[in-house]
DNA sequence: GGCAATCTCGTGAAATTTTCCCGGCCTGCG
DNA sequence: CGCAGGCCGGGAAAATTTCACGAGATTGCC
């Protein structure tokens, strides 16, 4: 911390929204933002020019990621303080963030009180979760949060990457050699086993769970 | 127009980017934020009541999104002025809102001063459309591409996005207030218009199209 | 080997959903 | 005004999903 109090780099791709943070910063006595980023790789090097004590970082942005700006930035100085600030009310992002070696993780939907909660505790040294993520993490950790691959058998996780793959139950069928009313059976058993209600749901969790990638797209 | 300027209401779900956008505003003599709304519905009743010169609004927001936010406000007042202001850099929304009735439509990627520079032009009575999103419509138009936001209409391009994000048919007719039997029907009109057999493809769609983004998987 | 558990595949019937066709209502337009 | 087109929903047929049940095959274990 120098004299002028702690410095602060600001990493999000919407100028607007920096200005926003910046806004509530600026009313804490002992903050003071000293540079800003666009993206996860002037994050990277405006950390290293800055050397902030603190971080507040975006997840989405173009290019490379606010996970991997973390990850980058924890590599070359093992002692950075980051805190996440997104819109994501998700325990899986909350998680890969605190895994990749940030300090906090708050969403965008918090009330700017609950921001500058944060920004103090990790500047203090703790891990700060706002209040909702923590709710979310518990609920997953009650549920057992069971992943496609462990409820699934072979023949039904197989059947689930079809479904996700190919057209029509009766196309299936034919590549499995079994009859349509086999693979609609099993439709119906795993979205039981995975405990979704409609296929919809199902391919949010195979995206979710990375069964089906946004690159597997295929076609136009 | 007052005698103390244009009255906006700001709405966005998250209280920090509201502080953003005020902050920024502020800084132009003649305008002044009169009211803030963090959902669809919030924003209308803060309409009627305030009967703002400018309405600045996000697009994603819980319960009732802000192209329906849009529509209602329209219906209730003819000559309101709308101008989005979202994160979604895509020609498909842009003319599902401009459709519903907005007068502009701003990527939160958009340096201040354009933000800035399109709600004078709103106000002025223009349309205002950022320059990003100019070129995608630009580029869409020379491709053909024939995307959802094309064939459906508003209505059905809301419930598209609510199939999308919510759970059942029973929860979007409720925030629509339509009976589930319109949702029912819409759902399956979609799907012929769109040209896909089952709802697994249309998911699919709708990645490729960036309706829904792989970001954009909510819950756990 | 014998046994239990599990997986696979199928049938059939009930429950539910999807789809199609309809009419009424409103709005914008020539 | 007449007309087209979007919106809302009823009704009934068609299709699908779900549930209960069982028969073979395979596996793991004592």
């Amino acid at each position: 911390m120098s004299d002028a109090g702690w410095a602060i780099l600001l990493v999000d791709d919407h100028a607007v929204v920096r200005e926003g943070y910046r806004s509530v910063l600026q009313k804490q006595p002992g903050l003071r933002v000293v540079a800003e980023a666009s993206d996860g790789a002037e994050a990277y090097r405006q950390f290293k020019a800055a050397k902030p004590d603190l971080v507040i970082m975006d997840l989405s942005m173009p290019g490379i990621g606010g996970i991997e700006a973390v990850r980058r930035i924890r590599q070359w100085d093992k002692a950075a303080k980051i805190l996440v600030f997104t819109m994501h009310q998700n325990a899986g992002f909350a998680a890969q963030a605190i895994r990749a070696g940030a300090r906090g993780y708050v969403t965008k939907t918090s009330p700017p009180e609950t921001l500058v909660r944060a920004v103090m505790d990790v500047l203090a040294g703790k891990i700060a979760i706002s209040p909702d993520i923590d709710h979310e993490l518990a609920l997953s950790r009650l549920a057992g949060e069971s992943s496609a691959a462990d409820v699934l058998t072979a023949r039904e996780f197989e059947v689930l990457r079809l479904l996700l793959a190919e057209r029509t139950t009766e196309e299936i069928a034919e590549t499995l050699h079994v009859s349509p009313k086999t693979v609609a059976n099993l439709h119906s058993l795993i979205k039981d086993k995975l405990g979704v209600g409609s296929d919809i749901e199902l391919v949010r969790l195979a995206l979710r769970q990375k069964i089906l990638t946004e690159i597997d797209l295929g076609e136009a």
